[in-house]
DNA sequence: GCGACAG
DNA sequence: ATCTTGTCGC
């Protein structure tokens, strides 16, 4: 199976424009729901990876039973570069093939795992916001480092957390899910809470400092990038451990 | 005004 | 994100 990956309709294409539509989508950020418990159902990893040289972005998903971690289905997507890297603005650079990855999977993704912020973001609305918004999934951002946010460091053991600020408001969490290992910064995303949110992280790292989404999407879009061969593909593929 | 800044 | 070898440790 091979298709070109799109870049949807009316994607801006300057950073006025990328800000505009933040504005506009932020109003249909739903806030008020708790989202699905941790343990029960699917939760999604998505991550892009890039060839700035051959102009080549790869992204996929992997959707686990969020019960045993298990691998239940995975896609990937290989598309040209829609949007250059601007801090406050990645969602328009690894949106598009993100979203065709998500379209190719077999199954619903259930609570999805972006990595970067959700409601940590000069606007209040990264890509993890904007990535519920379009699919109207319950989205969660879990990023490696702190931006251009304040915290204090959260106490050694496993499970600790300190406010993620912004002007003094709590806009996301650090979270410590290794003792004594650098903190991953957590934000609600689209129809979950903040404690929920972090419930889901601690979760997904049993035995390391990243979820197994996210690790397991940063593998698999690493290799889908190695083998892109054609101007764009996209491909699909169920089992795992449900097989 | 000039950087720094998720990936 | 990406450029990049070896190396220490379980």
């Amino acid at each position: 199976m091979t298709t070109t990956v799109p870049i949807p309709d009316g994607w801006p294409g300057t950073e006025a424009r990328a800000r505009a539509v933040q504005e506009e989508l932020r109003a249909r950020l739903v806030r008020d729901e708790t989202g699905p418990p941790p343990g029960t159902g699917h939760v999604t990893g998505v991550d892009v990876a890039y060839d700035d040289g051959r102009d080549l972005v790869a992204a996929a998903a992997v959707v686990l039973d969020a019960a045993t971690l298990g691998v239940v289905a995975e896609a990937t997507a290989v598309g040209r570069v829609a949007f250059p890297y601007v801090p406050g603005l990645l969602a328009f650079r690894e949106l598009p093939a993100v979203l065709a990855a998500l379209e190719a999977l077999p199954v619903p993704p259930g609570l999805v795992v972006c990595d970067g912020y959700g409601l940590a973001h000069p606007r209040r609305f990264g890509l993890a916001c904007h990535l519920g918004v379009l699919t109207g999934l319950p989205t969660v951002g879990v990023a490696k480092n702190p931006f251009a946010f304040t915290y204090d460091d959260p106490a050694a053991p496993r499970g600790s957390t300190a406010p993620l600020r912004a002007d003094g408001e709590e806009v996301g969490r650090a979270l410590r899910t290794r003792d004594g290992v650098k903190p991953v910064f957590v934000s609600a995303g689209h129809r979950v809470t903040l404690d929920n949110a972090c419930a889901h992280a601690l979760a997904l790292t049993p035995a390391y400092r990243l979820p197994e989404t996210t690790r397991r999407a940063d593998a698999l879009c690493r290799r889908a990038l190695r083998e892109a061969g054609g101007a764009g593909a996209v491909s699909a593929a169920a089992g795992g451990s449900a097989r």
